[in-house]
DNA sequence: AGGCCATTTATAAAAATTTTCACATGAATA
DNA sequence: TATTCATGTGAAAATTTTTATAAATGGCCT
């Protein structure tokens, strides 16, 4: 969407005033796109980063494997809280799992974490 | 903290369950040091970005000014709202900002948004 | 094999946080 | 001083996080 049709949406008296601005202070071209959409499923990658807990999943599970209780007690928080954000980690594709008898293992799943991070620089810059 | 130590905190039961498993699978060192913390600026930082409109914010004024009035125009929004979202991006330093007549433009503040970004990597990887 | 036990997941409700809205105030111009 | 753009404040709405409890899964023992 270009500039010029955002001002076009204003009323006429903000519309007026601001073209005003822009003349005298040629702060901003009425022919630049302006583009404001981000994918969601990088918002949703983002929101998931967001939470401190499960960024330390994370960055905890980088470089090795550990199971729910495990991870629970590094974190120093309760294994339910724990199996569930592991849950929405492993929604988003961020976990590999693995089963060991009767425990599970996970590890981040780095080539995923990376695509998502280059596609973040990729769409903010 | 060491795998070792987190071990002896499980509660007996669950030690010796797990101790089993990594004694016959060895999926994970005992001697590993495991490293959970990510600075509370970073997420405060990922926080910020995990809004849809922030991010578009971000987005959009990262090649040009806008005044607030075509910035909600833009996005579809309510002024207020995103006079409020403003004010989250500027606290956190990712906006200039310049007054003409009576109107606020605002634009990204590429060096810090570029520095969150690379430590993002440095603290993740 | 059948029944128990421990780990983990699932579900639902409570608590906390974030987002949005509504209205009052501030700032700049005419 | 009146008008308009933008901010500030506080409350309502929506979402997310946490807690509590129940259920499922898989191994182990007799």
């Amino acid at each position: 969407m270009k500039v010029k049709k955002l001002l076009e949406e204003l009323n006429e008296k903000q519309r007026k005033t601001v073209q005003k601005c822009l003349a005298s202070c040629e702060i901003l071209d009425l022919e630049e796109e302006v583009e404001t959409e981000l994918s969601l499923e990088l918002i949703n990658f983002v929101k998931v980063l967001s939470n401190p807990i499960r960024a330390g999943i994370i960055k905890m599970l980088k470089k090795r494997w550990m199971c729910v209780c495990l991870i629970a007690k590094a974190l120093n928080q309760d294994q339910t809280l724990i199996s569930h954000h592991l849950r929405t980690l492993k929604n988003m594709n961020l976990l590999h799992e693995r089963r060991e008898g009767k425990l599970r293992f996970y590890k981040t799943n780095t080539e995923e974490l990376k695509k998502y991070l280059s596609t973040l620089e990729t769409e903010l810059f």
